[in-house]
DNA sequence: CTCCAAAGTCATCGATCGGTGACTTAGACC
DNA sequence: GGTCTAAGTCACCGATCGATGACTTTGGAG
């Protein structure tokens, strides 16, 4: 017996294991069967306790909201600290990727695209809204700076372009300085 | 008759319809016999002509490099106009959105990474990297300021951020402008 | 008109998928 | 130790997918 009957435990696992492909291989490239392989377990369980492969969805990728600590402390520090989230930090349970860009690559079902959207919006975008504080195209300019971390992270994961992969967070914190003032109009700390 | 038996006709028109489903559904969302159906043909004449499904998506794809022409004219209005092309610019046979970016939906399989990079690199950032010439880190620039124009491209079309989803080119050539000089240290026509 | 190569079709295969319901087994409790 | 509930399994369905090979139709050349 490899592992005790734990319906909470098993549920859990399940969860992780999906969460990981679902990163790794979109919604569509991930089967109901590969997750259940995962876990050493019937792949009829997963319906038992999820009741369809999208509700598995939905409920392994809320549960990555939650781990998502948006960084407080002096406004200023905000975009660093955002890019090291964003674009550094190793979610080893999302395949090596922030969830946001995970998420991307199951952007293909429309639903997955209003949770995406919603939570870039009142997640990142909300918080940086206050660098942009005083301007009069605030919101334009917060969202800008927003797609800017994001397409490092995808050129980074996504596309592998050569030099940004290999890039430290020390290589880029100079230019990210330069970049939010351009966009901010205010100091902003490195 | 709806149409006449034209076998060059009738692969350019296969093309054609898998480019744009290829675009908006992504490599496994897009079926052989969607395709086929779009053109009015038997699936199966699908491989008589291509092969392979595979096959088909490498030359629908294929012919996605040969019309997206890169700009020349002064370096100093490079910027605007790339951010014209891969942003504003309306390539209704794939989906409304740039090829890149129609891409990276079915950045999933492994190949399909490859040919990316290899167009973004090749294709895009090398005419971009005459902007940075004379900084000591010119690739990593050069590759942030695609990364800038790609995560625009896709907040606008895959995520559907309310701001820049309605944002004009008007709107963004000013941030355009400072950016591009913050990151590349010398002025850019807007 | 005939004929023949090419364009296009049809039937079908094997695999995989999400999903269902009946079944079996483990383990806590008395 | 027997029993009863919940955890987990098994066999199977219908749909869809990529792919194959034998078949039929078309239209131009002679």
């Amino acid at each position: 017996m490899t592992h005790k009957r734990d319906r909470q435990a098993t549920r859990t696992r399940l969860l992780e294991s999906s969460r990981l492909r679902f990163a790794r291989d979109g919604y569509d490239g991930t089967s109901v069967r590969d997750v259940a392989g995962d876990v050493g377990v019937d792949p009829a369980l997963v319906f038992r306790y999820f009741g369809s492969k999208s509700s598995l969805f939905t409920e392994a990728m809320a549960g990555s909201t939650a781990p998502v600590v948006l960084p407080d402390g002096p406004v200023d520090e905000l975009p660093a600290k955002l890019m090291h989230q964003l674009v550094f930090e190793d979610w080893a349970e999302y395949a090596g990727e922030h969830p946001l860009i995970a998420m991307l690559r199951s952007a293909g079902h429309e639903d997955m695209k209003d949770r995406l959207r919603q939570q870039v919006c009142e997640g990142y975008l909300g918080v940086l809204s206050e660098l942009a504080e005083g301007n009069d195209d605030k919101d334009l300019r917060t969202e800008l700076f927003g797609a800017w971390l994001l397409g490092i992270g995808i050129l980074r994961t996504a596309v592998g372009t050569p030099t940004l992969s290999k890039a430290t967070e020390e290589d880029l914190r100079p230019h990210l300085a330069a970049v939010a003032e351009a966009l901010f109009g205010r100091p902003i700390a490195d």
